[in-house]
DNA sequence: TCTATATAGACAACCATGTTGTCTATATAT
DNA sequence: ATATATAGACAACATGGTTGTCTATATAGA
């Protein structure tokens, strides 16, 4: 087939762009409105230690300005909130709420759904090789969150 | 496996920056630094007959001013010209250079490449297997340029 | 033919999210 | 005690969207 390196690129994006949209949909009607990926990144780097602003930043690969910025979001919209640290008095240590694991909670069930519907789509079979190929192109660091910094950064797809 | 939903969300995104990453890194080393995703789906908009500021901001799902301000740097970076139209004098024709032509060809080129090495890399199979798959997932509508406007306007993966 | 309306593109102001640089307060190491 | 490093705030700026308004031109209709 013709064009396929483009055509691969193209539909990874849909694909994610695909799992987004439906997920981001279904999370606004459960109560959490306009949330956005990076908030949902910069929680699950709060939760894994990320408690301070530059530090979140780090994880992020992402400017202490930008991080902070989040974490104004974040706190604005009940997700974390924000105290002087008792040994550092420096620091603003974060505190993701209750309000906020049930953000993570939900996304969670939300995008398992998804994933489901997928596999009904699909096939078992289909979606694990999908998987288990995707893993091995990328090198398996899904779970690294500086995927967050370069999603925003760049405005791309391919040619 | 646990948190399977999200995962696949990230190994999607990841796998297209992957490519994304790798194919933009190759058109800078072959004369086409600077180039974003925007640049590419413009163009191909354009060659495909979106030849005016407000047929190619409809086209890419996007304002007429975004598409204006996106033809203004093809304009300067010698990929696209825009000339009165003869027929009707508020318009401006746009329309690809052989630069341009040069960058779509080579930007096809370095992406068919991308594609083999992850032949390679996961076996003919696999990707065969993924690329249907996603197609079925996606609805087949990979060409649809508003793919672009969407991605810019989302800093989202999942939750 | 004159006039009302629609459309193309430019300009300006604004929003969201990044960036860097600078500043102050506080920790820490010598 | 003092030099240096770090945390976070503030300001200025870049990019890439958005909307609203304005002018010129086209076009449809009385």
């Amino acid at each position: 087939m013709n064009r396929s390196g483009p055509e691969l690129a193209l539909l990874l994006l849909a694909g994610f762009r695909s799992m987004v949209d439906a997920g981001t949909a279904e999370l606004a009607k459960r109560g959490h409105p306009d949330v956005r990926a990076s908030h949902d990144f910069a929680m699950r780097a709060i939760i894994a230690g990320a408690d301070s602003a530059g530090e979140l930043g780090r994880r992020l690969s992402v400017s202490k300005q930008a991080a902070a910025k989040t974490i104004i979001v974040l706190e604005e919209r009940g997700y974390i909130t924000r105290e002087v640290d008792a040994v550092d008095s420096r620091r603003k240590q974060l505190v993701v709420t209750p309000r906020g694991l049930n953000l993570l909670e939900t996304g969670q069930e939300i995008f398992d759904g998804i994933w489901e519907q997928w596999q009904e789509r699909i096939g078992v079979e289909a979606l694990a090789i999908l998987q288990n190929s995707l893993r091995t192109v990328v090198g398996g660091s899904t779970d690294s969150l500086d995927t967050f910094g370069w999603l925003v950064r760049t405005s791309g797809a391919p040619g």
